[in-house]
DNA sequence: AGAGCTTTACGAAATATTTCGTGCTTTCAC
DNA sequence: GTGAAAGCACGAAATATTTCGTAAAGCTCT
C-alpha cells in the first residue's frame, strides 16, 4: 500500500458489499453471501476475504465477541457516498456539481418526494447566495 | 479481456486523460503530457501508453494521417459521463438519482446559472408526472 | 544523405484488485 | 466428549491497471 487506504474510496467490489449492509443492516459473512448470491455467482470465501480486507481498510468494523461475527459499516453511508461523489465530480465533471446533478436527474426518473426535496434545497442555496 | 471493453466505463487514469481532451479539445500525446505534468508527476510514455490503450478500447480515436497524431474523444463527453454516473448510481445509490443529485448539490457550491437550469428541469419533470 | 530530436510501438515490471483453495478453529447436536 | 458442519485466517493464483524502458520509425535541418 503506497498510500494509506483509510478514507480512500472503496473499490467497485467493496461498494457491492457496502450496499448490502447499507440496505439490510449489519450482517454476517454468510448473510451477505446469501444476499449477493441471488444476484451473481460468487464464492463464499471470496465474500469473506473482501470483508476481511474491508475491515483492515476501515470500511467495515466487526463484532468479534459474538460467534458468527457481525460486520457493519465503519463510516456513515452518506459519508462514503460523499467521498465517491466528490471523486467522480472532480475526475469527470470538472467539479461542477450542478452539471452532475442535472445529468443525474435527466437520466433517471426520480420520485416526486425527491424532486420536492431538491427544490427545497435549491431554495435554500439560492437564499444563501442572495 | 474477459468482457469486451467497449462501452465499459473508463478507469480512473483514463478519465484523467479524457478530462484533458474534454477541456482542451483534440490533442497530441505531447500536449496532453504537458498539461498533465503541470498537476502531477507522470512519464511521457505512460501517457502515450494510456492513449494507445484507450484507442484500442474505443475511448479515443486518432488521426494517423497527420504527423504528431492527434487524439480526440471517441464518444461524446456527456455519454461517457452518463455511463459513469449510471454506474455510481446503481452501485452506491441504489439507483436513486434524486438522492445522488441532492448530495451533489449539498456538497459543493453550484453557480446560480446551474441552479436555474436544475429548477427548469424539475419543472419539466414534475410536469410530466402530473 | 545522415545526425539528432521527436514520435510511436512494444514488452514487461510494479502495483492493485478479484477470486478462491486449504486447513485450522469454533460451535452444535448427539 | 466427539465428530460433523460452519466459521475464519491465510496465502496465493488470476486478472486488471498503472508505469516506464528500450528501440524502431519518422521528421528536420543542413
Amino acid at each position: 500500500m503506497s498510500k494509506r487506504s483509510k478514507g480512500r474510496k472503496p473499490t467497485d467490489s467493496e461498494v457491492k458489499i457496502l450496499s448490502v449492509i447499507w440496505e439490510h443492516g449489519p450482517k454476517t459473512v454468510r448473510e451477505v453471501y446469501d444476499l449477493m448470491s441471488q444476484k451473481e455467482t460468487i464464492g463464499y470465501t471470496t465474500v469473506l476475504k473482501f470483508m476481511q480486507i474491508m475491515t483492515e481498510k476501515g470500511h467495515l468494523k466487526r463484532d468479534t465477541s459474538i460467534r458468527p461475527q457481525v460486520f457493519s459499516a465503519a463510516q456513515p453511508q452518506q459519508q462514503t457516498q460523499r467521498v465517491m461523489l466528490r471523486d467522480l465530480l472532480d475526475r469527470a465533471f470538472a467539479g461542477s456539481a450542478g452539471n452532475l446533478a442535472l445529468q443525474a436527474l435527466s437520466t433517471k426518473r426520480s420520485t416526486p418526494e425527491e424532486l420536492r426535496e431538491i427544490r427545497a434545497l435549491l431554495d435554500k442555496l439560492e437564499g444563501e447566495s442572495a
